[in-house]
DNA sequence: CTGAAAGCGCTTACAG
DNA sequence: CTGAAAGCGCTTACAG
């Protein structure tokens, strides 16, 4: 066996370890890998002879030996999304925890397929598993695909076979509850709601909750409403639109504005002021997820928290733990976070 | 041979394929790299076999034999920043366009070294190149480290030893130039500048060009002032603060303030609005980037662009094409862009 | 234009 | 507790 010598620039693999402590290579991969039936004398000869040779594994040789490369996917929808930076931040997070490293595959929502990008894109870094958030988690071309190469994946807040994967979400409710509880005392009577995407589970739940609550409140039913923005980036344009779009076809004006997320509330803001309305004395605004933005804004957006980042962390740590597809569903709270608007 | 049956679990290797079509899997392994050296007629025939078995390389293979990778990492210093997710998303779409993936680690600055969570972590992905960008691109441990592994990286915008290795970056001067013609031209004549921090090269240059410029246009020095940020978490509120002390301290209140990034800008804007003045009427502020959110706030922030994400998918470029350290450095122009708050 | 052999650096399954 | 052998699925370097 031909080794090279130990300052050369060729990094050292476990032969070399091996030869350097006197022991076999498997011996010594016991060592790397934690296994206990080493005995204490050898071991500790082996971890000297790592230390002095600076022994890291060779992930691609072990990632072929065991079929694991130890990196988890995401796709990265877009860059205007609070909620993807805290997808990810969770997630990059718990990767770090767990030893695993964040795979980030970019995905132009609208212009192009997820299956396609997972075929000529993420397949090719052969995750061990994937996290997929709406709205691809939703996609069934892609899951089928996924289930066809046998890649595992857990899904944040899916709207549709639920109990297809393992799937992790918040309860909505209760944060659209306080939310409603706190307008009302403060003397909001007219409710208008931007709404989110049609096919999104979460944003039925908020839409129903919101206006449930109301009339369980005895709000009066001609004093709610509802308007849903074309979807077009930015989305607080979006937003904006549909709040004066909103006033223009109102009879009764609202005084109180609940958006599907922050970025359309911020801009419902935009729109409000535009009408030369103030912020919160004539129209409350809240919105939803409680992202980075929510604080930069002036005044400080009233919002509801949702834990996204803990949403990631928690997928990856399912992953990590290789648990079970079911049974390891995970629902968080969400609740109310009172700044400045509302 | 034993070769596993088509509709088995296990996928499609060379060996399979080579059966398959006839040849060795040397030949295969030809097609698939897309080298020219075969016949059209096995070419064809190899193809159809591709096809058939639905064959897909395995990367941690090739990457054994190759000792290649085609994972390009980057360090995730937190979410609140508007300048990483441009970054990133660069640099995603040039990881796609040039058949990489892009991995991301986790990094706390300032409760951490990154040469640890370099060790620690990201150097077990087994990158083939690193992109650094401020403040980690001038560490010199982590840069020292990286030598010693031959570990290869590309820094964006380096403050400190800009020659050790492929650095790209942005011509700040042309941006502020711009803004203060504008500032001028709209009449401003009191002007401050919430600084950048201290050992940052860009932030030197901005400083400089700003009252340099204004000094050339006859601008009186008493009416010029800098204030320094504390750098705490979210950076808005340090803006804010920052602008708070300019008030409260300057004889001569400014009435244009020039903040070294938008999330500092945003910041005074509601220090601004807390002191009772209006924007732009009273104070216009400008910041810099021209970050997503300078769209999102109202009014919508004038700012000067910085070409973010393209940097950062030249950077990928630079690391695909294996471009030359040095000599292929790239310096991109930035330019005012005025919106509604100077 | 095509292929047989060796090797990349680990781990798995078996022995002892 | 320890090790020799085989194998993971590619590519490199040589032959022909």
């Amino acid at each position: 066996m031909t080794l090279t010598p130990p300052n050369s620039k060729k990094p050292a693999t476990l032969d070399h370890v091996a030869a350097l402590a006197g022991v076999s290579a498997k011996t010594v991969s016991r060592v790397v890998n934690r296994d206990s039936n080493v005995s204490a004398k050898t071991r500790e000869r082996i971890e000297r002879a790592l230390r002095e040779t600076g022994y890291r594994v060779n992930q691609a040789a072990r990632s072929l030996a065991t079929s694991r490369s130890y990196l988890i996917g995401a796709f990265m929808p877009h860059l205007s999304s609070f909620y993807f930076a805290e997808i990810f931040r969770g997630a990059a997070k718990a990767c770090r925890q767990y030893g695993y490293h964040l795979v980030l595959e970019e995905f132009d929502h609208g212009a192009e397929s997820v299956v396609d990008r997972y075929e000529q894109g993420l397949r090719g870094a052969h995750c061990d598993a994937l996290i997929l958030t709406p709205p691809t988690c939703d996609d069934e071309k892609l899951l089928d695909a996924l289930d066809r190469d046998g890649m595992r994946y857990v899904r944040i807040a899916p709207s549709k076979q639920i109990d297809r994967s393992t799937a992790l979400g918040a309860d909505d409710r209760q944060g659209v509850e306080e939310l409603v509880q706190h307008l009302w005392a403060t003397g909001r009577r007219s409710f208008a709601m931007i709404a989110g995407p049609e096919d999104h589970l979460a944003a039925t739940i908020r839409e129903r909750t919101f206006f449930q609550t109301l009339a369980e409140l005895g709000c009066d039913a001609t004093r709610l409403s509802i308007v849903r923005p074309e979807w077009n980036e930015p989305i607080a344009d979006a937003g904006r639109e549909a709040t004066l779009r909103l006033f223009r076809d109102l009879q009764q004006k609202p005084d109180a504005i609940f958006a599907f997320n922050d970025e359309l509330a911020i801009g419902a803001m935009a729109g409000v002021r535009e009408l030369g309305l103030s912020i919160p004395d004539d129209v409350a605004i809240a919105g939803f997820d409680d992202s980075y933005v929510a604080q930069l804004v002036w005044p400080p957006l009233t919002t509801i928290h949702q834990p996204i980042a803990d949403l990631a962390f928690r997928a990856v740590g399912i992953i990590a733990g290789s648990a079970e597809p079911r049974g390891s569903d995970v629902w968080l709270p969400t609740n109310l976070v009172v700044r400045g608007t509302a």
